[in-house]
RNA sequence: GUCAGGGUAGCUCAACGGUGGAGCGGAGUCUUCAUAAGGCUAUGGUUGAGGGUUCGAAUCCCUCCCCUGACACCA
């Protein structure tokens, strides 16, 4: 059986979810679905990068030691994948000293042997405020903005990663498509980015500066790894990574890690290096999808009070409606401005008058007659082709012009005018097929409302069932 | 500042050199099987601004304005 091995991003866990990280969720769930109706077996994997400096400073701001921190705000996380309906095979944590830590130190020693981790001085400007090494550029008049105090000037012996050894097969890797992003404007970031040229990047800090969290960097106890050494590695170390080699050989690589915009440069640069620099398969795809913004692309933020919590937009509509509305209106590559008036809108035309009307009013006029067995559907090859483009809204508008098209038909033959049962018969064995088949290629856009849909005419005799998305006022 | 993408009907977007399209919303109308749902029809746009190339430009070129992102050790 082929197995199929899907990844979503490790966010930080320094504050809660909102609407748009749901995007992501959704979309990794799709395509889990859509593997597991080719047959494939698979896995789905998400986690929490809980090594991060920005953890402890959330932790000391709320009033928590570490670790009560991380237990809480993980739980959080984790539990969202439950209030959207999708259900994760791992949830790896960063600071699972049994699991995870033995596979970063591990991945590091690997790359040490291929001689690409190296100590260096690193010198820069330090603001004690935020704990931060700070640009020229980014203070004014030598003083940082935040704090308006001058940085000091330290140096840092750090371990660093030879990037730079690895420029011309990274590009050679993505231009190839054997690593492929997706969808092409990210790749082409990513490609312009590599072409500027790279640098070495610093994978350890003191203990000072990491306040002591961390996966101890081997043979050095002063050093702690850093995180994106640290973060990216969960991807591994959740399926066994360092702890149960037999699993881990038999899921890695991914087949697709989804991502957001914002950390494109470590997934489709510093991670394949690594990995490479290993001696490891890379994964074999990148899906990186946009931004949920508010009303005229303003970012959700907890300050302005605009970021809707995912649990109240799902009790209020349902998650099959916010997962439609999520991979229905947010193109694959480009943002998205959500607004409950816009999301209203789609339910009631595409939801309630469309879909759900469809169901109801062909199940009404099955009542006079007894439907065949039907056919066992199946997905074709033109929506293999397109569901693995990924262009989940195009796919949807598709499948929705199909709905329409039933709609004009039955208008059309007007069958409760009807009286000749054989001839009823025909026209709704007809449009019942369409529907099943319709069910099915659902299915990993909404899995709940695909299996009503699939059960409601499986029967010879339909019963009537209440609206699938009932029309909001 | 540099690079990339974008600015098209009220809204979301498609056309990417050959008569400006679709969906949604709003309007009218037909219909009743259905969730006051559905069908049909009409309406709706100096395609960000200005200039140029062309028989012909939303589409190509130039200038300008506005938005979004990337430009690395903050993720």
């Amino acid at each position: 059986m082929p197995k199929f091995y899907i990844t979503t991003a490790i966010p930080y866990v320094n504050g809660r979810p909102h609407i748009g990280h749901t995007l992501e969720y959704f979309q990794a769930d799709a395509i889990k679905k859509y593997r597991q109706l080719l047959g494939d077996e698979t896995l789905l994997l998400s986690g929490a990068d809980e090594n991060a400096l920005k953890n402890v400073q959330a932790a000391e701001k709320e009033g928590l030691p570490i670790k009560e921190f991380l237990d809480k705000y993980s739980k959080i996380w984790k539990d969202t994948y439950g209030i959207v309906g999708v259900k994760l095979d791992v949830f790896q944590r960063g600071s699972d000293e049994e699991k995870h830590w033995p596979g970063v130190q591990k991945l590091w020693k690997l790359c040490e042997e291929s001689g690409d981790i190296y100590k260096k001085s690193y010198q820069g400007l330090y603001c004690v405020g935020c704990e931060a090494f700070k640009l020229e550029s980014e203070l004014v008049d030598g003083l940082c903005s935040i704090h308006r105090t001058k940085p000091e000037e330290i140096s840092e012996e750090n371990y660093f990663f030879r990037l730079s050894k690895y420029q011309e097969k990274l590009i050679k890797l993505i231009e190839s498509n054997t690593l492929q992003i997706i969808p092409s404007n990210k790749r082409a970031e990513a490609l312009s980015f590599i072409k500027q040229g790279l640098e070495d990047f610093s994978v350890s800090r003191s203990n000072e500066r990491a306040k002591g969290v961390g996966v101890p960097v081997p043979g050095d106890p002063n050093q702690k790894i850093y995180v994106w050494f640290d973060a990216l590695t969960i991807y591994m170390t959740g399926i066994g990574f360092g702890a149960d080699e037999k699993k881990w050989k038999y899921w890695w690589p991914a087949d697709v890690h989804v991502i957001g915009k914002d950390i494109n440069r470590f997934h489709t640069v510093y991670w394949p290096a690594m990995l490479l620099s290993a001696r490891f398969p890379l994964p074999k795809q990148i899906l990186i999808h946009g931004f949920v913004n508010a009303k005229g692309g303003e970012k959700f933020s907890k300050s302005l009070g605009n970021a809707p919590d995912p649990k109240e937009v799902i009790d209020k509509y349902g998650v099959e409606a916010v997962r439609y509305y999520m991979l229905a209106q947010v193109p694959i590559d480009s943002d998205h401005d959500f607004t409950y008036d816009r999301f209203e809108e789609v339910y009631n035309a595409d939801l309630a008058n469309g879909l759900g009307n469809l169901v109801a009013r062909v199940a009404k006029l099955c009542e006079k007659i007894k439907l065949n067995t039907l056919p066992k559907p199946k997905l074709s090859e033109s929506y293999k082709q397109k569901f693995e483009q990924y262009k989940f809204n195009e796919q949807l508008v598709e499948i929705w012009a199909r709905i329409s098209e039933i709609d004009r038909e039955i208008e059309k033959a007007k069958p409760w005018e009807i009286d000749d049962l054989n001839k009823l018969q025909g026209l709704l064995q007809n449009w019942v097929e369409e529907i099943n088949q319709i069910a099915l290629d659902l299915k990993p856009f909404l899995p709940n409302t695909s299996k009503k849909i699939q059960k409601l005419f499986v029967q010879p005799k339909i019963q009537p069932i209440p609206p699938l998305f009932p029309r909001i006022q």
